[in-house]
DNA sequence: TGGATTTACGCAAACGTTTGCGTTAGAGTC
DNA sequence: GACTCTAACGCAAACGTTTGCGTAAATCCA
């Protein structure tokens, strides 16, 4: 089947030259004539010379690869990461080898002792369920990047110091809050996810940002697992105690939310407001379109290959940075009580 | 920074053995005593030994990882069929080193040659933009398998021989035709996407299946650049022109369409049915609830790693193999003309 | 007890690169 | 023409594993 690849002693053989020219030439060092250089990169071509990367990184002891570990590329929001990540990547020439934590404690572990062995120049890790110490004691002395802010911390300021990328949450409930008074609501809820940090962090910045404006706290919904009953369950809970509007954690779960709403009987807007985070691709061509606050997710991923790339240069870790978001209005929060006049189609009763 | 990763040297020197029998005790070499096994695993874990996967690979000529090139992982099909495919690659021990080819020939050749630099066990790729022929030869001699049908075929057949796996289209658009046939649908709309060869077969599926059943053929809009302008033209050649319902190549399309369809003011499934093609998750929780075939992408990608396995242990390309696929019936094809008496709180007038 | 067999381990080669240093040949200087 | 200097290239070590083969000690059988 395999026919032996070729490798620089085939291309030194072929070219007259030792492998050490054929390196350098391939290389482009300039201790190598052009004339040499030229004749060994056609020989090189003509063999189909593929380098063995396990071979070079064995020598120069490192791997022009990053580690990325995600909580499930399935939600889009990571898939815009990755993504992003990963063009980035391909930019400067580095590889990125991918892993999923899909929550599970082990399956992370796995993870991480995978990258160690590949010995990558730096990871990123969003999402993670393990403390951020463990982490970096699997992964040292390779450095670590935390991003999407999911991490779970075990000191406060651990993410305030370095090492650290996630979008600016407590701006973006800010804006939210700030849009919600605008428009008139006043009694909010907010629905947590299932997994990470990200919930507690989101419900915390939103609980601030009203008290900022002297408003009563918002009544917590908690949905544990979000793509079976949870939602169901609260759905239900809302249709008795009637918000407002009801801030969700995620997109996803504002989605999904609203699916349950409709088959509760609840009509969004109408009946109540929903606002969702993360702007996915598919808050703008739902129905009713979703408001929601914006991170540029694959931003996220560009800058973090960036932060990456001038730590593995540079040797230390730049500080901890906030990505800025914006909230962009759509269909699902136009003001409460807004029954009469809002559809010229539809003759409402009461 | 670094303090110099421990090696086989260091585990041995500590357990007093040689580096060749530390590396068989790690691996369970029964040649080796139990007694030294246990001591010598002892140690490397005191060590926090993790072995180089170059030198491993380096010297076993393999490298126990697959190569995954899809698309875009930021599509949720695509992203269901990754998550599959690493979770079944994990449990067989094998690492996967994932690439984005963004529909761009450049692109995906870097990433192919950046499998064949890492001498990937085998690769998978879905949707690619290249001939097959020049795929084989960039990852030549390592076995390359086709999924998902978005390939350009160079010749009629050649996927239907060896290394190709892919969902029953023909199948799916059978189940399509008939559903809307008994709904008492006549007159049907095709709109096909940007990328890939899908579309053609899907397209050619649809056709097969009408003509079979003796059906005029589908009118085909094109929709050249999906996200953007395309789709508002066929949306309003569709108010025009007035099909009984239109089958998109894919959900991601259907639900873009169906958001354009409600801004040129068409009401789903009141005055055009659509069914689209994958079931995303986002399907079954759209507005109307998208009606779609269902591929079990995640199936897929489980399914691929399985193929992917045997070639390698057995050495020969299984022969292709179809995915079943179901047709999920929801609310965008109630069937035509039914706007009496759907919704019971709303009051249409004419 | 002598020889054969087994058990448990060590030696060293090999995998394909990169790179510091040594070497050769030609050009330049006086 | 003897010298230095530079340009262009080759030698060989090193990276950390795996594994075929060799070997010593222990065990076995008669």
């Amino acid at each position: 089947m395999s026919p032996r690849r070729v490798t620089l002693v085939d291309v030194a053989e072929r070219a007259s030259v030792s492998v050490a020219t054929v390196s350098r030439a391939l290389s482009g060092d300039p201790q190598i004539s052009e004339a040499t250089q030229l004749r060994v990169r056609q020989i090189a071509d003509n063999l189909k010379y593929v380098p063995n990367v396990a071979a070079r990184n064995l020598v120069l002891q490192s791997s022009a690869t990053f580690g990325l570990m995600t909580p499930d590329v399935t939600d889009p929001i990571h898939g815009q990461v990755v993504t992003g990540f990963q063009q980035q990547a391909a930019k400067h020439d580095y590889s990125v080898i991918l892993s999923n934590g899909f929550g599970d404690v082990d399956t992370e572990r796995r993870a991480l002792r995978e990258f160690a062995a590949h010995r990558v120049a730096a990871v990123a890790v969003m999402g993670s369920v393990l403390p951020q110490v463990e982490v970096k004691r699997i992964l040292s002395p390779s450095p670590v990047l935390f991003i999407g802010s999911e991490h779970v911390p075990t000191s406060g300021d651990l993410d305030r110091a370095r090492g650290c990328l996630r979008p600016d949450d407590r701006d973006g409930m800010k804006q939210v809050v700030d849009h919600l008074i605008e428009r008139g609501y006043r009694s909010i809820a907010y629905v947590s996810g299932s997994a990470g940090a990200t919930k507690i962090i989101r419900r915390d910045a939103l609980i601030a940002a009203l008290a900022e404006r002297n408003r009563p706290a918002p009544v917590i919904h908690r949905a544990d697992d979000v793509d079976a009953e949870g939602l169901r369950v609260v759905a239900a809970s809302i249709r008795t105690t009637r918000p407002d509007v009801v801030v969700c954690y995620d997109d996803k779960t504002a989605l999904l939310l609203m699916d349950e709403l409709r088959t509760v009987g609840l009509k969004v807007p109408d009946d109540v407001g929903v606002v969702g985070f993360d702007d996915i691709p598919f808050a703008r061509i739902a129905n009713p379109r979703l408001t929601s606050v914006s991170q540029r997710a694959d931003d996220l991923g560009k800058t973090s290959v960036d932060y990456l790339l001038s730590t593995v240069e540079r040797g230390k870790l730049p500080v901890s940075q906030l990505m800025p978001v914006s909230l962009v209005i759509r269909e699902t929060t136009p003001g409460p009580n807004k029954q009469a006049g809002k559809t010229h189609k539809k003759g409402k009763h009461r």
